[in-house]
DNA sequence: TTAACGAATTGATCTGCGTCATGGCTGCTG
DNA sequence: CAGCAGCCATGACGCAGATCAATTCGTTAA
């Protein structure tokens, strides 16, 4: 897995690529005068993006495909510290490891990155999008206690369930009770998420299967037939814990 | 576990607490002018103070004691999301998750909370605090990446190993090429924290001790005897990585 | 000093999940 | 269309860590 990122100022203008995201941090950027230098990143399937400079200066929004953020071990070990689906945004601060960590796209991905060095004068000149980083990172805090439990206290056949409970409610297409999911990864890449190994996923996805619970109509989505009996097998206290966005320094005022 | 808040005015005035606390994030609500109604909380071992409410209008600082940020499931297991010593501090926005958790008193605490309600002027009028704001959620985020990896990927004796060494460099005493750590909690809080449970954490003392890199004074303390071999017991790719504080406007400026 | 209680240690046993190995399926390439 | 390579499924087996249980240790109270 080599380091891939491929500038390429030469794709569609950035300006219009994130027109087409509607959440306001991206639109408070676009919105500033100065805006300078985004870019188009176009990820191949197990290409990483270094993070661990930069921090605060820039953010990406993925637009296509399924990316994550995952470090690892020094002799190999891997694990997928978060999820990175269309419509997310990743900012440096929240992503940024003192260790090795990169953006890894787990299918090929678009992800299109904007500089908040471009603004106009310093960041707290622009109260809303700090508070909008706030959100962002807040609700990064409240998934990562969340997958701290998972990762601490599930048995495995919970966490794969909660695992397509997640990725269902927050990315699938309801129809009905039902939910149809798109799972652009291998089963590998499930496992270093869920802190398992391989041929246990396969194993409950079968296991799951037979409950009647979850269909596979291809390798590669799922669905999840019985929502409610699903989430009735994980004693979590709330399983869709929504994460609040932006107004934090409303708080204040 | 009954939830003990004990606001206790009574106690010394939470200024002259507070003003052992050299922290600039202290130090510039503290200078606010119209810093308002802080408090002091003394809470017993085993209390429980609820932060689902406040966000991010209030910080605590632990001056004393052992706390940590802890949630769980509905049928009793519970996890202990971070380690809260004397010295550190928990905002809301970091502490908050929209499931149950709670600032837990693991031995007796004193616990200073400060209001960032009295601010002169809303939060965005002092870019200072929002840059700590901003470096203490950062520091939060980036331990929430090792933790995952410690719960997903390592296996108990690498855990219980990492945590001696992870709260031997931030609070124990250097003495040479040891150092001695106190441990004023329960070997079921460490294994509620290590995602394992209290016999294996026990156990795994006794081994550690057999290798001559560890001793135990006493059943709440612990000697590191061989610094860099504990740490060669880990493949971590930097067992310290040293979280960043402040300065983040400034990125950007 | 003794009693009593909770925490820690240690042992015996069980099992969930990892490891290793095999074969089937799917999709790309020539 | 054949052949190959990567992903997936499934079985056999072993072990790390959980569970259950008994004893010891340490601290507080009588």
């Amino acid at each position: 897995m080599r380091l891939s990122t491929e500038p390429a100022q030469a794709e569609a203008p950035a300006h219009q690529a994130c027109s087409q995201c509607l959440r306001p941090v991206c639109q408070a950027i676009l919105q500033s005068p100065r805006q300078a230098g985004p870019g188009m990143h176009k990820l191949t399937r197990g290409a990483r993006m270094a993070m661990t400079e930069g921090s605060c200066q820039r953010i990406w929004v993925i637009l296509s495909g399924m990316a994550a953020i995952s470090t690892g071990l020094a002799d190999g070990r891997r694990q997928i510290v978060t999820l990175e689906l269309p419509g997310n945004i990743v900012c440096g601060l929240a992503a940024m490891t003192g260790s090795e960590s990169w953006l890894e796209a787990l299918s090929d991905c678009e992800i299109c990155e904007l500089s908040l060095q471009g603004l106009d004068g310093p960041l707290s000149d622009h109260p809303d999008l700090v508070s909008e980083l706030f959100g962002l990172i807040h609700a990064r805090v409240l998934e990562d206690a969340a997958r701290m439990v998972m990762l601490g206290r599930l048995d495995s056949m919970e966490r794969v369930t909660l695992f397509l409970l997640e990725i269902g409610l927050k990315h699938g297409l309801r129809n009905g009770n039902a939910i149809h999911v798109e799972l652009p990864m291998t089963r590998e890449d499930i496992a270093d998420y869920l802190g398992l190994n391989a041929e246990t996923v396969s194993r409950l996805f079968t296991r799951l299967k037979k409950t009647g619970l979850v269909r596979f109509p291809s390798r590669s989505s799922v669905n999840l037939t019985d929502i409610a009996a699903l989430e009735r097998r994980i004693p979590v206290q709330s399983p869709t814990a929504m994460p609040p966005t932006g107004a934090y320094l409303a708080h204040v005022r």
